[in-house]
RNA sequence: GGGCGAAUAGCUCAGUUGGUUAGAGCGCCACUCUUACAAAGUGGAUGUCGGGGGUUCGAGUCCCUUUUCGCCCA
């Protein structure tokens, strides 16, 4: 804008702009929020991205709709705090920073040392949290960055320290060996809902083990089939089932069952089914019978390679309809054998080191990787002749979320916080609705997860991350450990409650320290006790994250104003993770829910459906989308596309570099180095290039042109809004009394305060697609293709004139103020120009526009103003003027040539329209000659029957005779077939007879309309033929 | 295997308690540089509402079933 001569560009420069408003709103502390008691609180914590890397289109979304909420909020009046920060996210960071360590310096973080490798990470942080907070800058997020945490900052350090003692002081956390998923490329335990099944190809080894001392007729081996052969080595026991003639039966009773109701289409593979277990039981089934009854007799056998001797059992886990019927029991690598090592007390031999190889227990074939102890263990067993066969086969194996490599299930010492209790509260909350759920239906998901009460292994093998802490001591007998038990017991910090003890059977010590204490710490050392390696489990210290940020334990008075949180707004895939979890701990540790409401949005998904991600290429930097539509087209777009049952599908583009031409991306050119413009036939790079050649091509951004409906509907506001300033001139505020206000400006008011009304309603309940298309049709549709349009002859007359500069700048006004929460960059940008020209313009204050619509009030519903009765009469309007532009545009009559036209109606009707001739002038280019109940027609004309109007286009010097004729033939053919659907309903005895009166009454009223305009077509296309 | 969700115009999506001829934006066709906006304006064409069955006078909407896709859990 030039302030001399009052020029406006006809585009927003958001570029420059938009970068300019935002430092002027930090500048000013336009988003601080501070504890103020006369005033209401509204909070929202972000969902703090994980440092591992930028933030994409999912995170942009996100980010939008909470700062919708709180920049509403603000508006309103609230002190509204959106507290930022970011996740240490523990193992997928530390995985990263391994790999990029690995791939640059060839080194381990064993190399590096605990200390050394922290150190990097935290370097690492530094940089993405910084890139991550200037996206969530660039996208217009007004968080007080103030308050700006990190999970493994020193303040949620201590939330953690506070809340780890005391679940461990009530007994809530404990010791205890489990097999759990072991990821043996990062040495760490990883959660159930880190590892994904994979279907690879792989083997079924059928192996044979020994009896030892068969008597007379009973078997001298037993055959197992496994995939994994070098499990074997911990075999603590072979199993068969105790009862195998009824487990067959019962197989066998199932499957007709499912023969009963299948398809014809599965009943073959049924009943090929069904013959093979009638062949097991005759050929099968007395063998197993055999094997159960020695298993019962204590027979035993002898397991090769390492010639162990181990018990056959009976248990039902062994399937006689599967394979041999025996299975080999490893309770130490199988989740399932070590349920059946529980259940027959077997022993539990873990025959692997940390790193994946074998240890001492593995006999010959210590220190072997897993995979080269299974080509060994296979070739040796062939040797001795104990490899009956070796079938391929598809088989599942669990990989690891962050190494991507296989998971070994393994025992080991896991800390587990025990969730009977905590589960339950958090269920309760949801139940009894102190915490809601939107859409309603994800609270299903929430409470199934948190049912189970699966107790939650917080402890991980990392250096990245909060250390437990717990300084423990193993003992060789009970009683030294009881003892060094009541020595810490006597001690003065115990009874300050600065340390709590307890034992884990049978021998050993664990101490927690409450907060970090070096002089504590040395004197548990002196003890000989050692601190715990592991570090918690990332979430746990999200699971804090709406009250550690607030200041807790301490009793800030942030934490007494701001929480609990008013909504938490997030993605469902971290529903049971974090949401459940920050519940339960709320409620753990300040005794109040974190959030009163939790809004779960859609998932951003690419043109195919699938996910978006870096890996996969298909990924969008919200940057990029900024830097080609601009950040109030993002965000318009993402909320434009936001709906309560659909995630969005968003097809993603390529921009050329060279010619700006948007390149489809596809599966396969979303994997290459380099593509060729589908235009220019260019080259450009992607994410993916890394040679020189490649990367010598510049690199295209990646896009969407879904924004592109966002852009214009951003440069429609701008243009509107420059059209009003330019009309400004002279603009003096005014009184202006509702009731005798023409009908133009009692509708496009009434239509404000409905507008008005719907987004507040709608985005109070999350709907934001829905408030964002009320708000584009009012702005579009409503302001200036009918508003503005009706204002222009209007502004010439200077009568009119001050009073249409009064109702468009109050307009103009209340719609940036409605739209600033999802646009704020340019509705801050107008409304800071508008000032010059307006600085009163409200019609219902004489106050002075504020100076930032950041802090302008939202506007109110004025009820008042919503004239359904003006709504519909303006409607005939709307109506007139379409119909005649039809006719203008069938007969192809050029804009500048005015027409006439002549309107059957009845007297209300006339009074209503006629004074709108000016109007239908502007609009149409067209001259009403009459309005009257019989009308005297043009000879020949153009006929266009609208609600309660005929209208007749004057079309004696126009007439394209074809055109008109196939026009109306369209109409008729249109009517006759509503007409035949009509009758045909009417005559039916049933509906007559059943359907209620009002709506045959209807049908009967709308057949005699048809009928009527059918009438009119047939003569009106006789009339044209005989031209 | 279990649970949740989706399937409507070429594309992306609306469609409230069942009730005239199922809507929007983009794209497409035609015509317009009309001085806010060509990222615009005006008009137009485009649908077996995934398939099958049922309830009902009447079904995109309710019920059953089936197919395909996505997500979560096992």
């Amino acid at each position: 804008m030039n302030a001399e001569t009052n020029e406006i560009p006809n585009r927003f420069d958001f570029a420059t702009s938009a970068t300019e408003i935002y430092d002027q709103w930090l500048e000013h502390g336009c988003f601080n929020a501070d504890v103020d008691k006369t005033k209401k609180p509204f909070t929202i914590v972000i969902p703090p991205p994980n440092v591992t890397g930028a933030l994409h289109l999912g995170h942009a979304l996100n980010n939008t709709l909470q700062d919708i909420q709180i920049r509403m909020h603000r508006m309103q009046g609230d002190v509204a705090l959106w507290m930022p920060g970011t996740d240490h996210a523990g193992i997928a960071t530390q995985a990263i920073v391994e790999k990029r360590l690995k791939e640059l310096d060839n080194k381990t973080r064993h190399d590096l040392g605990r200390e050394k490798l922290v150190e990097r990470i935290w370097q690492w942080k530094e940089q993405y949290e910084t890139r991550i907070l200037g996206q969530l800058q660039r996208m217009g997020c007004s968080c007080d960055w103030r308050r700006t945490r990190f999970t493994l900052d020193s303040q949620c350090a201590r939330a953690v320290r506070s809340t780890f003692f005391d679940l461990f002081s009530k007994q809530l956390i404990y010791r205890g060996k489990r097999l759990v998923n072991w990821d043996t490329f990062l040495q760490t335990a990883v959660s159930d809902d880190e590892v994904n099944p994979e279907t690879i190809k792989g083997h079924f080894w059928h192996l044979r083990y020994p009896f030892i001392a068969p008597k007379a007729g009973e078997p001298k081996f037993v055959t197992i089939a496994t995939t994994r052969p070098e499990t074997m080595l911990g075999d603590t026991a072979v199993a068969v089932h105790p009862d195998p003639a009824a487990a067959l039966d019962k197989a066998e009773k199932l499957l007709r069952e499912k023969l009963q109701v299948a398809s014809v289409k599965d009943q073959p593979a049924i009943q090929s089914q069904l013959d093979e277990l009638a062949t097991r039981k005759q050929e099968l089934l007395p063998q197993l019978i055999l094997l159960a009854n020695m298993a019962r007799d204590g027979r035993k056998l002898r397991l090769p390679l390492v010639e162990r001797e181990i018990p056959l059992i009976t248990d039902t886990w062994a399937k006689p309809e599967l394979g041999s019927g025996c299975v080999k029991i490893t309770p130490a690598h199988d989740p399932n054998d070590y349920d059946v090592a529980l259940r027959c007390s077997l022993p539990m031999l873990n025959i692997m080191n940390p790193d994946g190889t074998i240890n001492e227990n593995g006999g010959p074939y210590v220190g072997l990787s897993m995979p080269k102890a299974r080509m060994k263990v296979v070739a040796a067993m062939d040797d001795l002749g104990f490899l009956e066969k070796t079938e391929d086969r598809e088989i599942d194996v669990k990989h690891s979320d962050r190494s991507k490599t296989p998971i070994e299930p393994y025992l080991a010492d896991q800390w587990f916080v025990r969730m009977e209790q905590l589960a339950q509260s958090a269920m309760d909350a949801v139940t009894h609705g102190d915490v809601k759920i939107f859409p309603a239906r994800y609270a299903n998901g929430y409470l199934d997860w948190l049912g189970e009460k699966r107790d939650w292994p917080v402890g991980r093998q990392l250096w990245w991350g909060h250390q437990i802490p717990i300084w423990s001591k193993t003992f060789e007998a009970a009683a030294e450990a009881h003892s060094l038990q009541s020595k810490i017991e006597a001690m003065p910090e115990r009874s300050a409650g600065l340390i709590s003890v307890s034992i884990e059977e049978p021998a050993t010590v664990h101490v927690c320290i409450r907060e970090e204490d070096g002089g504590l710490e040395v004197k548990l050392q002196s003890l000989g006790l050692v601190r715990q390696e592991d570090v918690l489990d990332t979430w746990f210290s999200s699971a804090l994250w709406p009250h550690s940020t607030l200041g807790w334990p301490e009793q800030t008075a942030e934490l007494e104003y701001f929480y609990p949180t008013s909504t938490l707004i997030t993605s469902r895939d971290i529903i049971t993770l974090w949401v459940a979890r920050m519940v339960l701990m709320g409620l753990n540790n300040v005794g109040k829910i974190p959030f009163r409401e939790v809004f779960i949005h859609p998932k951003i998904l690419d043109g195919y459906g699938e996910t978006m991600s870096k890996s996969k290429g298909n990924g969008v930097d919200p940057l990029d989308v900024i830097n080609k539509f601009g950040p109030d087209a993002l965000r318009f777009g993402l909320v434009w596309l936001c709906t309560e049952t659909q995630d969005v599908r968003m097809p993603v583009q390529f921009e050329c570099p060279h010619c700006e031409t948007l390149v489809n991306q596809t599966k396969e050119n979303r994997q290459q180095p380099t593509v060729a413009c589908d235009k220019c036939g260019k080259k450009f790079s992607t994410q993916w290039a890394e040679k020189d050649e490649d990367k010598a091509n510049p690199k295209a951004p990646v896009v969407s042109e879904r924004f592109e409906v966002a852009r214009n509907f951003v440069n429609k506001l701008w243009n509107a809004s420059r059209f009003v300033m330019m009309n400004l001139d002279g603009f003096e505020p005014m009184k202006v009394d509702f009731q005798s206000l023409p009908l133009e400006d009692q509708w496009i008011l009434s239509r404000l305060a409905t507008v008005t009304k719907t987004m507040q309603t709608e985005l109070k309940h999350y709907r934001y697609a829905e408030a964002a298309r009320a708000i584009y049709d009012f702005a579009w549709d409503h302001f200036c293709s009918l508003y503005v349009e009706m204002a222009k002859p209007r502004l010439q007359d200077p009568e009119a004139r001050p009073l249409v500069q009064q109702i468009l700048a109050h307009c103009l006004d209340a719609m940036l103020r409605l739209l600033h929460p999802i646009t704020p960059f340019v509705t801050e940008a107008i409304w800071q120009q508008l000032v010059r020209f307006a600085i009163k313009r409200d019609l219902h204050s004489s106050a002075v526009a504020n100076t930032w619509i950041i802090r302008a009030d939202w506007p109110a519903v004025h009820e008042e103003h919503i004239r359904p009765e003006v709504e519909r009469q303006f409607a005939h309007f709307v109506d007139l003027v379409g119909a005649i532009r039809e006719i203008r545009s069938r007969q192809n009559i050029a804009p500048k040539i005015a027409i006439q036209f002549c309107v059957r109606c009845e007297p209300a009707m006339e009074k209503l329209l006629a004074p709108m001739a000016s109007f239908l002038q502007s609009m149409a280019g067209a001259t009403a000659t009459q309005w009257s109940s019989s009308p005297t027609l043009p000879s020949i004309n153009a006929h266009v029957a609208i609600d309660q109007m005929d209208v007749y286009v004057d079309l004696t010097q126009f007439i394209d005779v074809d055109a008109e004729i196939s026009r109306n033939e369209k109409l008729l053919s249109n009517l006759v077939k509503q007409i035949q659907g009509k009758e045909g309903r009417l005559s039916n005895e049933s509906f007559v007879s059943r359907a209620p009166a009002d709506i045959i009454a209807k049908e009967r009223q709308a057949l005699d309309e048809l009928v009527a305009q059918r009438n009119a077509t047939e003569q009106a296309i006789e009339k044209l033929r005989s031209l």
